[in-house]
RNA sequence: GCCCUCGUAGCUCAGUGGAUUAGAGCGCUUGCUUGCGGAGCAAUAGGUCGCGUGUUCGAGUCGCGCCGAGGGCGCCA
């Protein structure tokens, strides 16, 4: 906002240095910490230690030097426009910005910008974000919603930082577990499906629970039963072979099964307002990547040792030449010639590289494949993609229930779609006291935007690496921290606006700013910062605490700045732009965390 | 045994090596509405930042060691 008058003093301080033969040791910027006015701040601590540690210091502690260099720096720069003043405090050197051109630019700028406030600049790398990959043949439980958002918001955000996004999703549509589940369907429910898309999604899953339980040995288990279970087990298995051997009857059942999954999944995914770029199932990877198996082994990166009767394998940490085990030894090939989870990642990592050009590429999976990841990323640098520099795990916790983790063998999970709906009614039940007026369906779509949005906030305001223990009556709470705290901020901000008949083209900040004004106009400013550490950082969670701290804020300043009652009609003005921008602002950090920022509620 | 993540208020969590006094929410206590929406605001109480040690002018933040919690470690995904 002040970047000219920030490189002038810049230029000034750099001089200064120069001809005092002092080694500047870098500058750095920061808001000067609030007390009614505002500014940036850097401080000279570093460049008075360097002095000291080089032996040419004056032999003064560190901090004294430091004050004395940013008193001297102060009386170089003298009066600059626009620049209140210039302040030597305890070793930093201060500027303090016009209070009127600053609330200015800022507001100005916010309005002009519109919805595009705080985007960056164009960055030149293509980056792909892969997340919510749930495993078809389940339905979709609280726990996929933590990939989902985590990954949808981050992908906002980067795509919102400057950088080309491709959002990708990899479910798991093959291995023993989906098998379970058309096994189990194909023998004892064929034609009983449910005809609701949630329905019937949720109906698999219970089928799945239910086969597991048949599969499994028992205590005490009759002779009977144990033949039984036994030749289920071989149904099984042989269902697994044919699906393998390519046989049309099987691949059409696990094909019309996987479709319902998918169906309940883009329902679910359009709710969410997510929109996937490109999917990847697992089963498509399967064939290739037993090639790239083939090529490691020319290259000498992965070591056969199935005439030996074992897999194939790559002893990473010898490739690297580490002394103690890190990476360890991954196999990549079964000793029979089927693939792993690793190798169908090698081979998804070949065709992100070379096909959708990807230069950075992020994966937001759950921790417990740390390893699993580390391995991927090692394997792919030993095999000369440059890009394994820039793969990166996103790794969160689990969302864990109070009796333990989820299990969809046990059928003991949340589901998405259970929460989604209690969301709704809770919300409805709150907005049908305050909006007596508004119609049925409009009510409902706000509902679910809060009820969504609440869901949605108590799981990106988490740190990613945290475990969170789902109780439904905090993921679903709407006082305090939380997004109808937000987005009633929002809604106050319009309502203002509403009843004032919206903001004018221009006004001057001439007026005495009160201090809750000062302090709003601050951290709308903030903004186009806070998406760039956001995004240099992968972490959603730092636009969460801010745009919870903008509502604290507007709400602070709601309750004690009059803005229609405002002391004179210019007064009103300015106020009614600081409101407009501030408006501006929650709702395009809202749509960054995946939440929507209704006008009412 | 080795590797990864973590340890901050009663509980759940923030916290860029730097600004008297480490911040929120929930919960506890108390005030605020003929006023732009009370899903709110204001105030009060609550801390050996796991322990020790080192680096540094300066450590909740970085290194090392220990204690504690969770996870992972060649043919599950």
């Amino acid at each position: 906002m002040f970047d000219a008058e920030q490189k002038a003093i810049e230029a000034k301080v750099k001089e200064f240095c120069q001809q005092h033969d002092i080694q500047l040791a870098g500058l750095k910027w920061q808001p000067i910490p609030f007390n009614g006015e505002w500014g940036i701040s850097t401080s000279f601590f570093q460049t008075a230690a360097d002095e000291a540690r080089a032996g040419k210091g004056t032999g003064k502690p560190v901090p004294q030097r430091a004050q004395e260099i940013a008193e001297q720096v102060k009386a170089q720069i003298g009066s600059v426009k626009d620049i209140s003043r210039v302040e030597a405090l305890r070793g930093y050197l201060n500027l303090y910005f016009s209070t009127e051109e600053y609330a200015s630019r800022v507001v100005n700028t916010i309005l002009e910008q519109g919805a595009d406030f705080g985007r960056g600049a164009k960055k030149s790398e293509r980056v792909m974000v892969e997340y919510a990959q749930p495993n078809t043949h389940h339905s979709f439980h609280i726990g996929h919603a933590r990939t989902t958002l985590l990954g949808e918001s981050l992908a906002r955000i980067m795509e919102f930082s400057g950088f080309e996004t491709i959002r990708a999703s990899y479910p798991g549509d093959i291995g023993l577990g989906v098998i379970t589940v058309v096994w189990a369907y194909n023998k004892f429910y064929k034609g009983q499906e449910p005809r609701d898309v949630h329905e019937r999604g949720q109906w698999l899953a219970k089928i799945y629970t239910e086969a597991t339980s048949l599969l499994e040995a028992k205590e005490n288990e009759t002779p009977e039963e144990k033949a039984q279970r036994e030749a289920y087990e071989t149904e099984r298995r042989e269902m697994y072979r044919k699906w393998d051997a390519g046989d049309p009857a099987v691949r059409a059942l696990w094909l019309e099964t996987r479709e319902w999954s998918m169906e309940e999944l883009r329902d679910i995914l359009d709710m969410l307002d997510v929109g996937i770029d490109v999917w990847f199932y697992e089963s498509d990877v399967d064939e290739p990547s037993k090639d790239i198996v083939d090529e490691l082994l020319e290259r000498g990166i992965a070591e056969d040792e199935r005439p030996q009767g074992g897999p194939v394998i790559v002893k990473i940490d010898e490739k690297l030449g580490l002394e103690k085990e890190k990476y360890r030894t991954a196999v990549i090939l079964r000793s029979d010639g089927t693939s792993l989870y690793l190798t169908k990642d090698l081979a998804l990592a070949k065709v992100k590289f070379e096909q959708h050009h990807v230069d950075r590429s992020i994966y937001v999976v759950d921790f417990r494949q740390s390893l699993h990841f580390q391995q991927a990323f090692k394997i792919l640098e030993l095999w000369g993609f440059p890009q394994a520099a820039k793969c990166y795990h996103l790794s969160y916790g689990y969302i864990t229930l109070p009796e333990g983790a989820m299990s969809a063998r046990r059928g003991r999970v949340v589901l998405f779609k259970d929460v989604a709906d209690e969301a709704e009614r809770r919300a409805l039940a709150a907005m049908t006291e305050r909006t007596p007026d508004m119609s049925v369906e409009k009510r409902r779509t706000i509902a679910r935007q809060i009820g969504l949005g609440a869901l949605a906030y108590s799981i990106l305001s988490v740190d990613n690496n945290k475990d969170i223990v789902f109780d439904v009556n905090d993921a679903l709470s709407f006082d305090g921290r939380t997004a109808p705290y937000i987005q009633n901020a929002h809604v106050r901000a319009n309502s203002i606006l509403r009843k004032a008949g919206g903001a004018p083209d221009a006004a001057p900040f001439a007026h005495e700013l009160a201090s809750h004004e000062v302090q709003l106009i601050d951290l709308i400013s903030r903004f186009p910062a806070t998406v760039e550490q956001a995004a240099q950082e992968y972490r959603p969670l730092i636009v969460a605490t801010y745009a919870y701290d903008l509502a604290n804020t507007f709400h602070s300043f709601y309750h004690s700045v009059p803005v229609i009652q405002a002391e004179s009609a210019e007064v009103q003005a300015s106020r009614l732009r600081l409101v407009a921008a501030a408006r501006q602002v929650l709702a395009n950090a809202l749509r960054l965390l995946v939440i929507q920022a209704p006008d009412v509620m």
